[in-house]
DNA sequence: TTGTAAGCGTTATCAT
DNA sequence: ATGATAACGCTTACAA
């Protein structure tokens, strides 16, 4: 059975009951019973058992004067990334007796600096943040007063936060390396725009980079920003893509997010180009749900994507403000989590014979 | 600019600063400042302005016995219905000044009980409950201590909460008749256990008394229990249902979630029958993304889905709990949501070439 | 080994 | 119209 539901228990009848005074009670709870007496320890425990006592957090929280709130800042929750990443966050934090409270700040700064403005009212112990700029001094201004704060998948410029990222450099170099080996000439990116999201800009770069590094010219040229609002449609961006191809070309499209990659296969789709014959496409996966409804491997041709292991980002920076919280800091740092490079249909030009799983 | 970030400020210092006594400005904080001269009320305001004073919610919530905190239990938080339950809820409660605490019950009623007790001693005001068991006892115990509640999408047996959930009659009515008039001769169920999950025993229902008014007999025999555990694949059981089939028959399968449709869907295809015109799919859809990630648009052919409006779903119980903590209650009743048909190309055996979304 | 008493930041009950 | 003062449930010096 659980609790008794009937009236609220506290210290002072576990106090009365044992006929101790509530220190000693206290000191019972927090684990000070070293020394206090054999019998004083088993009685307590015996009344606590009974009545199903536990201590009123909120009274603890005002005496400590900290809590056991973490604020979670999410740049868009609505998203298939932040939906995984909340439930890893939610589940360690749990897991170790904190409260993680969620904050939605549909991309937008104002809100988002509303919302640390409120948890830092109701005495967050600290933060974490998926925040959306770059540029971000309110969130500076916090850290600096000394509230830990573990960013995810993000970077803020001019100052050392505790960070937790994908890797970049090494799976975008083998996926374009890929790309080279099948076949495909033309390595092009097509991204939303990466003014203010930290990561997306980083992307691009190490894309960027990897190209440079395997087909040895710089692809600035080939960048396309896709958004879904003002015309510049993933159809559009392929449309312009196919207008700049030059005789012989084979074009590959590398995705920054789900989202842009999923919409550019609609587009491919419906302009009856052959994939992967005629074109190329992969991106990252950043959504890592139940295999039964995974998108890559349901359409076809199934997508080559690289593996965000998004689950872990969200534990090893729960983990990491743990640390944090308990004082066991070691100076800032960046953790940065390998991912895995699924390669499939999409891109497969020379072997779609082949074996995909 | 925003909070003073030095030292929190209290209630004592606005008294100082003001030169009154803090119950006064308390009684100003609370809006009882009717009684209170010019004079006071403004210097109060000042100050509190300049110092961006805000109380503390700690402090507050201990004297008033109650808390701004929300417990919010959901069955399985890693599918998507949840992650836009979740969304919604978040966005609406705190718009309202309240602060949700979501838990993840993976499915285990053990757990959610142990989630609720967390809760309860954490000072919870209300629970909004995507339960996970039909029989909940201990729910029922919490609800009749007068402790708010409210269900989403759930039922509980032998006892009367305020519950919200989907219409399913009348939208599934359509839908079979639909399937009757594209000529499909035998409609059929593929569900996951709906033993501890009444939605879903909810949805069976409505199905199959929607089938017996539209084909005039009883279906039950032709229920498939989908598993993705113990060799109960969709694959399996289409086998099953193919092997049962008699000459003349053509089926029409009804999924009653978006996992074991998209299942469903991958057994059809890789077993080569011609969807729409040898078999028929469809199912709800459960999972409101981004239009741009929509997988039931996404294949081929596109799906015929029943549209579950889960956004609102989580809207609406949040607003009927924000009701009862306010005592604005009228008795358990329960909300109805529309839901959408969205005929698509995997039913349509007759205008094959109709034009599709 | 245990207890007394002060105080965390509020609100509420009396007074004045 | 405003102020003392006592809680709320807990922790923690300091005493004993």
């Amino acid at each position: 059975m659980h609790m008794n539901l009937e009236s609220k228990v506290t210290i002072n009848d576990i106090a009365k009951a044992v006929g101790v005074s509530k220190t000693t009670v206290s000191r019972y709870i927090n684990g000070h019973s070293d020394m206090m007496s054999e019998r004083t320890r088993e009685r307590i425990r015996a009344v606590i058992e009974m009545t199903n006592y536990q201590p009123s957090d909120i009274a603890r929280n005002l005496k400590r004067k900290n809590t056991n709130l973490i604020g979670v800042l999410i740049a868009d929750m609505s998203t298939p990334f932040s939906s995984v990443l909340v439930v890893s966050i939610s589940d360690y934090l749990s897991e170790c007796g904190y409260v993680p409270i969620f904050a939605n700040c549909n991309d937008s700064l104002q809100k988002e600096q509303e919302m640390i403005d409120s948890l830092l009212f109701r005495g967050v112990a600290g933060f974490l943040v998926n925040t959306t700029s770059c540029n971000n001094n309110y969130l500076i201004g916090v850290a600096s007063r000394g509230i830990p704060i573990v960013l995810c998948d993000r970077y803020i410029n001019h100052y050392n936060f505790n960070i937790v990222t994908f890797e970049q450099d090494a799976p975008f170099f083998n996926l374009v390396r890929h790309l080279k080996e099948e076949g495909y000439t033309r390595p092009v990116l097509f991204t939303q725009c990466w003014e203010n999201n930290s990561s997306r800009r980083r992307r691009k770069d190490a894309i960027l980079s990897a190209i440079q590094q395997v087909y040895g010219y710089d692809a600035t040229e080939d960048v396309y920003l896709v958004s879904f609002q003002n015309g510049l449609s993933a159809a559009a961006q392929l449309d312009a893509l196919l207008g700049r191809l030059k005789p012989g070309d084979i074009p590959a499209i590398i995705g920054t997010n789900s989202v842009t990659t999923v919409q550019t296969y609609k587009a491919i789709k419906s302009c009856g180009l052959k994939m992967p014959e005629q074109i190329g496409l992969c991106g990252p996966e950043d959504w890592n749900w139940q295999q039964e409804m995974n998108w890559a491997q349901l359409i076809e041709p199934t997508i080559t994507t690289i593996d965000l292991p998004v689950r872990d980002l969200g534990r090893q920076s729960a983990e990491c403000l743990v640390h944090m919280l308990k004082g066991e800091t070691e100076g800032a740092r960046e953790i940065m989590l390998p991912c895995g490079l699924n390669i499939r249909e999409s891109t497969c030009r020379l072997h779609s014979q082949g074996d995909f799983g």
